[in-house]
DNA sequence: CCGTTATTTGGAATTGACCAAAATAGGGTG
DNA sequence: CACCCTATTTTGGTCAATTCCAAATAACGG
């Protein structure tokens, strides 16, 4: 699958006349291989391992790049830093207000009201999802009323 | 309606044995005049001209406490700064991949499968909101694919 | 293997958000 | 009404995330 995946990056690349580099491969591996929702400097310290000289700067751009590539997912998410994931298929997503903590959450909404709703506003819409907002089960569990 | 709010505003503060300043007063009305979603930075503005003194500080820690007094909400943005509406009821928002632009959506989506699902997941849900990813109507218009 | 040019680097600058101490002003009291 | 106590505001600074810039590096077509 990682192979593919790396093909793919290439291909989209190449035909945008952009260049393959160790960077942009290290990149996409490590956020595939973190399985959850990355931080750009969760991707810099994993990526750093590997290539020891690589700077925030590169990851940044290239997380940017991946995205518009279509080969990775910017999360809105509150507050905090802005993190990546490599799914990119439609889901949602519930975070922790206490301690930031952002999971997946495999649901099926509806969400093409919202959609519609949105064009009739004369918006271009490209996606939708759902930010649940609560306490995590850890979080929950400490917090006493 | 907007002496209903200061009122409001006014009892809560009290009820709390908290101070009603002018400052507090104004960061509402202009919150409530901006009749959007407001920056700090753009409060601040708004309120300069009447209060001249007044310091960002000042607007970041009030709109805090209006947000946890009810009075106000707070709005992370992805990629932007935090910013703040007047509105407390639910609903939902488009944001604008390329302006940064926030819009409120009115759209009666039914989160209650996502609330249900995170619960599910050992969360403790406080509230779920749909955002709608994509291109407002002025940069749809000027993107030219 | 070389040259062109996209990328990466490294460092500095910008920005938003927040902390702490001193100055100010709200509001109850005598 | 004047005064005191303490909540707020101000002032000034810190910290972290992100972006800008110019120089160094490396990809890849010829």
């Amino acid at each position: 699958m990682s192979v593919d995946d790396e093909a793919e990056l290439k291909e989209l690349l190449r035909a945008r006349g952009m260049r393959v580099t160790s960077q942009r491969l290290l990149i996409q591996r490590a956020l595939r291989a973190h399985a959850g929702h990355a931080s750009s400097e969760q991707i810099y310290e994993l990526v750093g391992s590997a290539l020891p000289g690589i700077s925030q700067q590169t990851v940044y751009s290239t997380l940017t790049l991946l995205s518009e590539l279509g080969l990775a997912r910017r999360v809105p998410v509150p507050g905090g830093t802005t993190r990546f994931e490599a799914r990119v298929d439609d889901h949602h997503h519930m975070m922790c207000e206490r301690c930031g903590a952002l999971e997946d959450l495999d649901a099926r909404v509806p969400v093409a009201k919202a959609l519609e709703a949105s064009r009739a506003a004369g918006f271009a819409p490209s996606s939708a999802a759902v930010t649940v907002l609560g306490l995590c089960a850890q979080c929950a569990a400490v917090k006493a009323p």
